[in-house]
DNA sequence: GCGACATTCAACCGTCTGGTTGATCTTTTC
DNA sequence: GAAAAGATCAACCAGACGGTTGAATGTCGC
């Protein structure tokens, strides 16, 4: 079935970079919540509310296991919206160098 | 040079209905702040406020000629966030079709 | 120069956001 | 079964957003 995620929801999600990043770490790898806490400096109640943001934008999804919360990235969610923004840009192929590059800028990989 | 437009901003920009449907008609010709106020059910300080946060983002120009301010497209702002969303999902490429259907859809061409 | 037009400014309002803290709930561990 | 860990809830706060209205600014046309 075609996704049914609101644009508004997901480009409201993809604005914060706080949630871009959490995006970012979950590309590599699924996580507990406390653990993508770990990295910002900022309350677990603060990511807590963000995972539910990007949950509702349906760009992540999240299986309690015990007492521990997985997270895991749901890329599907960012279809709409690519196709979305290729339509007025019309731009070059995936261009996954460029990809890196922002996600050290964003992450803050510039130092090294 | 590369665009340095943030994220945050583009990403905020889009989030809005309003302002994607504003977007929608600059792809077909620029416009003055009148004519595009004109199908919205607002007023034109409301229209005239979202203009302006398109132009923060980088989405759209604005050049003023006479007492008419011209609204013109810039897609380059578009660019690095669509770089950014491929990265994740590395979806199929630019699929026009999919991205006109979701013009009918945002514009509620749906009715005749 | 006066009136009409195009657009923005300024003040205001209700709501959402992004953050805090402390309490709460569930699950694990001993 | 009590303590500790994982995570959320609840209340609160400052600030931004999306909208309104009315006044102000600038420009065109006569």
């Amino acid at each position: 079935m075609a996704t049914p995620y609101a644009l508004d929801t997901v480009f409201a999600a993809l604005a914060d970079p706080t949630r871009r990043a959490i995006l970012s770490m979950l590309l590599e790898d699924d996580m507990a919540v406390t653990d993508v806490a770990e990295p910002f400096e900022m309350s677990l109640a603060a990511i807590s509310k963000h995972l539910m943001i990007l949950t509702r934008a349906g760009l992540i999804s999240q299986e309690k296991r015990g007492r521990v919360k997985w997270c895991k990235l749901e890329p599907d969610a960012l279809r709409d919206a690519s196709v979305w923004m290729q339509g007025f840009g019309q731009f070059e192929p995936v261009n996954l160098e460029a990809f890196e590059r922002f996600l050290e800028r964003e992450l803050g990989g510039d130092s090294g």
